[in-house]
DNA sequence: GTGAAAACCTAGGGGCTCTAGGATAGGGCT
DNA sequence: AGCCCTATCCTAGAGCCCCTAGGTTTTCAC
């Protein structure tokens, strides 16, 4: 009987077409054997466990999303930059669902040792920002703010969440706008052109 | 032997503890059928199967969370009532993240049609943005804004994505003072004080 | 008390994860 | 060519889960 050839490498990438067709709980060894022919125990050979599987899913496709959106922040800055990281981050979330679903949980800390993409999304993330002349710690409630938005918005609009009547692509390019907007007159304690400048760390 | 007493709305409560302490994915009808010394079997005279318990759960959990907000908010507005909405929203999915999870799932139809949980959630989004003097499409744009911002930055936060060295809860207050700085100045066509002003709904 | 409905049970099928240990194909070595 | 060795793939089986079918027992209404 002719083997299957497997190697965790073409385990991970068939696993990231099951899990964007199947969901990404439907992502199982079962399944994933069935793909290729083979029992469900041979995988053992090629991956520790489900949870191994996982891992290694996430950080494909961590290294998947943060090449798209270098790719489409490039050469650009401040509004632009942000729109276009903005743009290629939904693109990815909604055209492989599972995939973006395995970029969010939580991995081994050994398996991130080695993994290069997560340095260069935090570069990424925080270039982009630097344009808009934030600090410290600024910049870090910055960068949750967008990641929190982003996240959360591609998961809502995935899981069918926007019932309403609008184009949901509409509804994030004035979501970014405000973000945008958000971003150039960010909240400090002193200075501010608009009409809200109260104190606000101690609430 | 004596009877466990059974019924749906003590199983829906057991099953919201339970999400909490396990995980949303470790509520599963064994394990709850085992905190009542009982077979998992007997559970279904009370509950269709796991789906529909997942989706008592989701609705018994959204009126809990509405209620709080709407405790939070009553009275006040604007700024204020956003900061309230904004705590109670974000309190609740920290300290009950099971059943904030159960929240977010996909529900049947057929559940949701005698739920006023929604209508309510729908109607103290609205109310409290209203203050803000947006109009259609742009209300729809800000709600959703508003639900994926706090949806994105809670998962994140339970899931511990945030690992950088700042007191979430000071990002948190950023966060939402920047939304209301996005929603006081939100991006139209014609009208603005501030620098971004370009035709922005044909992108 | 008695009858009926509701509550709970056993038995069992099917899917999933994972371990232990046995067979075999293929490449390298002599 | 023949041999060995290792990686590859297998069978067998345990444990947990969901769910169905059908039987037994408690409880309540009459």
């Amino acid at each position: 009987m002719a083997r299957a050839g497997l190697n965790t490498d073409r385990l991970v990438a068939a696993a990231a077409e099951l899990a964007d067709e199947a969901g990404f709980d439907g992502l199982t060894l079962s399944a994933l054997a069935r793909r290729f022919g083979v029992k469900d125990a041979s995988l053992y050979a090629h991956v520790r466990n489900l949870d191994d599987l996982r891992a290694r899913l996430a950080l494909h496709a961590g290294g998947e999303l943060i090449d798209r959106i270098a790719v489409a922040v490039a050469g650009r800055a401040g509004r632009d930059a942000l729109t276009a990281f903005a743009g290629a981050y939904r693109a990815y979330a909604l055209e492989h669902p599972g995939r973006y679903t395995a970029t969010q949980i939580r991995i081994d800390q050994s398996l991130i040792a080695d993994a290069p993409a997560m340095r260069r999304t935090a570069e990424i993330t925080y270039g982009m920002l630097r344009g808009y002349g934030l600090a410290e710690p600024d910049l870090t409630d910055a960068v949750r703010l967008l990641r929190g938005t982003f996240h959360g918005y591609c998961v809502l609009e995935s899981a069918g969440g926007f019932g309403a009547d609008r184009d949901v692509r509409l509804s994030w390019d004035k979501a970014v706008e405000a973000l945008h907007l958000a971003l150039t007159h960010w909240p400090r304690e002193t200075a501010g052109t608009g009409p809200a400048d109260e104190k606000t760390e101690d609430r």
